[in-house]
DNA sequence: AAACAGGCCTAAA
DNA sequence: TTTAGGCCTGTT
C-alpha cells in the first residue's frame, strides 16, 4: 500500500477493503459520524480526524506523523483483508455476507475506550449508546478543536477513576454508570492490565475481562476483538444470535473460522443488519 | 401503554 | 449449569 502525503491529509492510493461507511457503521465503534459532504469525522486516539473514499482511493486528514504513529495501526492497514476474506468463505453465508460487507475492517482501537464503550452498549440501541459516550466525552474528556468545532476525546481511565458514579448522572447511563467507574478504577489502579491482556489467548483476556463488574461473555468478547485486538474473539449478541441459528448447526463452534472469526462475525453483524435496516436506527 | 433495546447480576432450582 | 426477573433510560 502506498500513500501520498497532501498538505493536510493522506491519500491512500491503490487500497483495498476500505470503505468507510462500512467500517464505522458495523457497529465496532462509536465515534464516527457522517458529515454534509460525505465524509466521517470522529475522535480516536485523542485525535479528531475526518475520512473519507473518493475514486477508489481513501483520505484521512492530518501529516505524516500521525498516518505513521496512529492511524497505520488504528485502521489495521498492515493487513491483507482480501485474503482474510477468502478465508472467511467456508460456507455459502458466510461468503455471502463477506462479499456483502468487502470493505469492512476491524478497526485496532483504544482498550479502554473499547472495554468502557462495550460496557455501556449493554440492552442499549446503537443511537443511545453513541448519545451516552459523546455526553461522556463531553463531560470529562479533553475538548479539542478540529476545523472550527469542539470535539472531546474519550476520557482516561485514571479521570474516571477519580469520579463517582452519581458524577455521571448527566450523561443518562443508568445502571451501567457504577459499572465505569468500577472497570475506570481497576484499569486505573493497574489490577486490570489491559496491554498486558492484549498478549493473553482470547479465552484468558476474556476471563480476566470478566472478572469486573458489568462485563459478561458479549461485553469481554467485544472489548477483546476491537479493543486488545484479539482477532479470534467472536462476540454474539442477539442478532449473531440469530444468524447462527439460522445458518449453522446446533454445535457450531466459531473457532472454524481460525484468527478470521472476529472478521467473520463482523460481516455476519454488517450483513444481517443491513438487510433488517428498518428495526434498530 | 407496554414492550423492547447489540446484557449483566443475583437468586433459586 | 441453566433459568427468571429486575434494572436506568429512551423510543415506539
Amino acid at each position: 500500500m502506498q500513500y501520498i502525503v497532501h498538505e493536510n491529509e493522506i491519500e491512500l492510493r491503490g487500497i483495498s477493503d476500505f470503505d468507510p461507511v462500512k467500517i464505522f457503521e458495523s457497529g465496532q465503534c462509536f465515534r464516527w459520524n457522517p458529515a454534509p459532504d460525505g465524509s466521517y469525522i470522529g475522535v480516536a486516539m485523542g485525535i479528531a480526524a475526518s475520512v473519507r473514499s473518493e475514486d477508489g482511493a481513501v483520505f484521512i486528514s492530518g501529516g505524516e506523523e500521525d498516518f505513521k504513529n496512529v492511524w497505520y495501526d488504528y485502521f489495521d492497514l498492515g493487513r491483507d483483508y482480501s485474503e482474510i476474506r477468502a478465508r472467511v468463505s467456508i460456507d455459502p453465508y458466510t461468503t455471502e455476507a463477506a462479499e456483502y460487507g468487502k470493505g469492512i475492517r476491524i478497526l485496532a482501537q483504544d482498550r479502554w475506550e473499547a472495554l468502557c464503550s462495550f460496557i455501556i452498549s449493554q440492552c442499549n440501541n446503537i443511537p443511545r449508546i453513541k448519545k451516552i459516550i459523546e455526553a461522556l466525552c463531553r463531560l470529562c474528556g479533553d475538548r479539542i478543536e478540529f476545523r472550527g468545532e469542539d470535539h472531546y476525546t474519550f476520557p482516561s481511565a485514571e479521570k474516571l477513576a477519580s469520579m463517582e458514579p452519581e458524577d455521571l448522572a448527566p450523561i443518562r447511563s443508568g445502571y451501567r454508570a457504577p459499572y465505569i467507574i468500577s472497570a475506570a478504577r481497576s484499569v486505573a489502579s493497574g489490577e486490570t492490565d489491559l496491554e498486558a491482556l492484549s498478549g493473553l489467548d482470547c479465552a484468558m483476556a476474556i476471563k480476566e475481562l470478566r472478572r469486573l463488574e458489568g462485563v459478561g461473555e458479549k461485553v469481554a468478547n467485544c472489548a477483546v476483538l476491537y479493543g486488545l485486538r484479539i482477532p479470534t474473539a467472536f462476540p454474539v449478541d442477539v442478532w449473531i444470535k440469530r444468524a447462527v441459528e439460522e445458518h449453522y448447526p446446533p454445535d457450531f463452534d466459531p473457532s472454524v473460522f481460525g484468527d478470521a472469526a472476529g472478521l467473520a462475525q463482523q460481516y455476519i453483524y454488517y450483513y444481517i443488519r443491513s438487510s433488517n435496516a428498518a428495526s434498530g436506527h
